[in-house]
DNA sequence: CGCAATTCAATTGCGCACAACTCAATGGCG
DNA sequence: CGCCATTGAGTTGTGCGCAATTGAATTGCG
């Protein structure tokens, strides 16, 4: 693990709160984006992303869910429960591991995938990045992640 | 603005998928490693943001850290008035004009800068990419932030 | 087999983000 | 001057994200 060891506290500390404010800056942006593009669907952006998980698969327990979004059941059992009560997607028991819930489409849950089309290609126009630069830009959010969530960051300062 | 008119839409869907999924990871766990690195200090990460810019002026209208942020006051007003309830800020209204409201580091709010002096290299050392690198993710964040800000999306798909 | 540990979903509680609204103070315009 | 639009904080309600806990089903191990 790296140190930086030749910039001093005061560089640091700008970099930080720079990179800090911009992914934070960043991830709201596109929030707002996706929410205007979705709101005539239906759905917030992270119900956006559990549809677009199930619109690949078709059926996936809320456990798979979870790893693909890295999301917990916390967050996901309210979120999916609200899906239901739209009548987006069901969810059942399964009956070989009577602990594990499937979420299913319903026909009108694949149905809406028609209606959301246009949502990718919108939004990827509205970053008026160009396609490589996104590749980069993903490139790098990859392995920050991976960093992070190997970094086993010590609670004591 | 661009509509990438060479891609399919499925392969647009993918690129979206990814992009989005990418930038909710990587500010997910940002969120994380500063959580641990916080957890101490009694600081959430969006209060260590308003204390950051508060280390940087000494004092400021709630109405200017939102600017700085992009926050509204939905989101300021309880947070500061946590902040004052841990003791490290005060709040009053201005004299000269009284809908605005000062919020002024403590004592013990200015002391707590030296506690929180090894979070920005301890955090970036987490990334594990070197300085050019997180200035180029930087580069490219404020630039698709910019072009979403700038967008003006019409909400009918 | 029987009991303990693990797994999965759900729930509770807290804090943040955002929209919509209220209310008071201010500023502008006739 | 008087009225009305605007501005700045605050409040309310909804939904997400995470920690901690619960409870039931399953697995593993003696």
């Amino acid at each position: 693990m790296t140190t930086h060891p030749g910039l001093a506290d005061e560089e640091l500390l700008r970099l930080d709160q720079q990179i800090c404010f911009s992914l934070n800056a960043a991830s709201r942006a596109f929030g707002g984006v996706y929410r205007v593009l979705l709101r005539d669907l239906g759905l917030t952006y992270p119900q956006y992303l559990v549809m677009l998980v199930l619109w690949e698969e078709g059926e996936l327990p809320v456990k798979r869910i979870g790893e693909r979004l890295r999301l917990d059941s916390g967050t996901l059992s309210p979120l999916l429960k609200r899906l239901e009560a739209a009548g987006l997607v069901r969810r059942e028991r399964s009956p070989e591991d009577e602990r594990s819930v499937t979420v299913r489409l319903t026909s009108e849950g694949s149905a809406l995938r028609e209606r959301a089309g246009q949502v990718p290609r919108r939004l990827l126009a509205a970053t008026a990045l160009p396609v490589e630069d996104l590749a980069a830009l993903r490139g790098l959010l990859d392995r920050v992640t991976a960093a992070l969530d190997a970094a086993e960051v010590e609670p004591a300062p």
